[in-house]
DNA sequence: TGAAATAATAAGGTTTGCCTTATAATTATC
DNA sequence: GATAATTATAAGGCAAACCTTATTATTTCA
């Protein structure tokens, strides 16, 4: 769970561990101790103060441990039918009860999908893979028009409040207008007009709108 | 996994806790202090020196808990194709993990199957379910022509030794000759002689011959 | 540059599910 | 009916992953 976490929160740069704690959900203390065993396994590297960062070591099993996730989510949404919002705390469960020969052949029987139900790209078997080069929905300008690439949420809440708002992946919106002072986002989807925090933006990856 | 445990080892009557201990590859200490700590919260019942039993609560329990293991290893077979005497222990573990709303979408999927690919039946969502009511191997007369229904192992090496000789649920053997003291049978199935221990034997259940 | 905020450590605790070793109670067997 | 085997309980421990409450170190920023 640290190590996808650290591969859900870092962009290549270091995570901090008050970040770590606050994803998953528990007392920075108790993010620290865990930080310092992981350390000690030579899967992260705890530079104090400055952050944390994965090894090589570290990088290839959060990698594979996202493969898994991302996988169990394409089959919980595309053959399960389960509603959108659940399925990353379903597939969290179930990711860790799985061998290596289940989540092989769980992506034959798949077709080898190349993106999860919330868009984000998932890992080869060996590890590599090509992480989402769109700009966050906070980052966009007024006036632009972008499709929406990936949703980078994991918490349940903040998946079914997108998913009620229709921000999902594929979809395109405008950016009608920007509260100042850090104020939330007007957007329009579908001729509705929606007003989303800054905070909440953050998760939405876009990218160009292809019709542009 | 106790309250599993429970239900795949008694056929109505008390478990000894020394045979749940051993299902459960654990000390008989852990086994008697897990039995108590179920007792107290109303899912089994522990009569000293005689055994254990389970409640009505702790019988509803286990039968979800055997409902989502024998519906995983129907997918696991079918559709992951995992390899048959696997499919316990990845269920087993993949079983922990899942949600109501996972069971049961799965069940759909699935088209509500009855019989896991070991032969044993699938609880239904309220629990129900009817046992087998076919005879183990070892009971069977020297002579006799049965088909097997089901087997009742769980642990891996006991599957794959089963499996190896191809003594499946579907297959018709015939019981050649039951050596004495307890001794191992010998077993013809597809024109091959087979020799069986009396204690594998167990696991396997059989019913008369369709075809006599 | 000196507070205030943030991050790290230290120290001590809890819960769960295991373990060992020892003793006591009951049941089975000769 | 005595002895042996089984079963149960008592007592003390361990490891993992959490927690709280302090204290200390570093960084940030007014
Ligand atoms: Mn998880
Ligand atoms: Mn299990
Ligand atoms: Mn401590
Ligand atoms: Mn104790």
């Amino acid at each position: 769970m640290y190590l996808k976490a650290m591969a859900e929160l870092s962009n290549h740069e270091a995570v901090a561990t008050a970040r770590l704690a606050e994803h998953l959900n528990v007392t920075p203390v108790s993010a620290n101790e865990m930080v310092r065993r992981l350390s000690d396994q030579g899967l992260m590297i705890h530079t104090p103060y400055k952050g944390v960062t994965l090894t090589e070591k570290g990088r290839t099993i959060a990698s594979n441990v996202i493969r898994r996730q991302r996988l169990w989510e394409c089959f919980l949404y595309d053959y399960l039918k389960i509603e959108w919002a659940r399925l990353y705390e379903m597939a969290c469960s179930l990711e860790h009860a799985t061998a290596p020969e289940v989540t092989e052949a769980l992506a034959v029987f798949l077709g080898h999908p190349t993106v999860c139900p919330r868009g984000n790209p998932i890992p080869e078997a060996d590890g590599s893979f090509t992480p989402l080069n769109g700009t966050t929905l906070n980052a966009i300008t007024v006036g632009e028009t972008v499709t929406v690439q990936a949703i980078n949420a994991t918490a349940t809440d903040v998946l079914q409040y997108l998913y009620e708002r229709r921000v999902l992946p594929g979809c395109t919106l405008t950016v009608i207008e920007a509260a100042p002072l850090q104020g939330p986002l007007t957007l329009k989807i579908n001729e509705k007009e929606i007003v989303l925090g800054l905070s909440l933006a953050k998760f939405v990856i876009t990218k160009p709108n292809p019709t542009e």
